[in-house]
DNA sequence: TAACTTTTTGAGTAATTATTCAAAATAATT
DNA sequence: AATTATTTTGAATAATTACTCAAAAAGTTA
């Protein structure tokens, strides 16, 4: 009974980079042997198919995106913070060169039409992060009101994820969130 | 001097329509083929490539975005109900059967990291999208929150054309996006 | 060490890809 | 009608695609 000797973690992660920057289509297997330094072969032993190894990647990648929305809200000051701490944190990996918007969302742009298997799972993702934001602004606000924030809290975060893209508009998205969601508690950044 | 036989218009909306639902990488010229009925040779003889292809689908379809925002905000009774009915024209189309997002938004996500020209063009035509919102409502609001508040609308529609792939999220995008946008002139819908 | 099980290898496959081009067809001009 | 200019054709091409499989290697157990 020999056992896996690559790294499947490893592998996992830098599948990750090349899938979550290139998209499903335009990421080739032999982009993935060349990433992952694993042989075609053993791809497919492995994980049975290049969608098997998305999806794979997919959920790997939004299980991390959980805990980190967990971890942030569990630990700050109040929950409103958390979430400040979470957006701002958003709007700098905006600035950054490689800026690449957010996994799932790419996924369930581009494979909505096809109908793929794939698709549903990244919008099933999405909907959990939905349903988390909830649960902790339900407690903040009652259930109604929490329900209604927390989507709008998610047309922001989708928001962001497509305006992002833009250079050099970090200060104009971060008055725009702002403008839509003043029940934050933001905290005064230049004051003049 | 022979002119073109076939009907540009009739095969850019082809092309538009089949881009738009499967993106740059997975529609390949044989698809193009098959929903225009052009040869191949036509196609390359008349828009150069696959990409001067998806690149003038693109721009008519982004010229005909700001020319209906146009028309509908210079005809409507106010600014405020014209993007009111704009916005509620976007959450009916997110009803729809093969809902598809918008083709710019899907570019820009699709093609961002390639560094590809089709990116340039896709940003920069919602971008012109942007600023024509802002010069309609800076006349209602003055320049400075005329500006935040249009990208703050702009952040709603792109979170919009995310959200709005999860079936039956109608009525709850339309509760998120009267949260983030107070300063609408959102009509009374159900009174009870 | 030997027998056994599982993983890894990497050349190979059939299908699909974007693109080309010489020849045929078509339209405008003479 | 003849000439010229342009478009259309569609089979062919070289490259790339996802994926396979028999053999070799490696780990586990006896």
């Amino acid at each position: 009974m020999a056992k896996p000797l690559f790294d499947r973690n490893d592998v996992i992660d830098k599948s990750i980079e090349l899938f979550w920057h290139n998209g499903f289509s335009a990421s080739s297997i032999q982009q993935v042997v060349k990433a992952t330094g694993l042989k075609p072969g053993s791809i497919y032993h492995a994980f049975g198919s290049k969608e098997g190894l998305f999806r794979e990647s997919l959920e790997i990648y939004a299980q991390k995106g959980l805990m980190h929305i967990s971890r942030v809200l569990d630990t700050a000051p109040s929950i409103g913070e958390g979430i400040c701490m979470l957006l701002e944190k958003n709007i700098q990996a905006s600035t950054q060169k490689n800026y690449c918007g957010c996994f799932l969302v790419k996924t369930r742009l581009e494979l909505a039409a096809a109908g793929s298997e794939l698709y549903e799972l990244a919008s099933a993702k999405l909907n959990e992060i939905e349903a988390l934001y909830e649960s902790y602004l339900e407690k903040e606000f009652g259930k109604e009101l929490g329900r209604q924030r927390a989507t709008s809290l998610m047309l922001h975060i989708f928001g962001m994820r497509v305006y992002g893209y833009r250079q050099k508009s970090a200060e104009r998205m971060r008055q725009g969130l702002q403008e839509g969601l003043p029940w934050l508690p933001w905290v005064q950044r230049n004051l003049k």
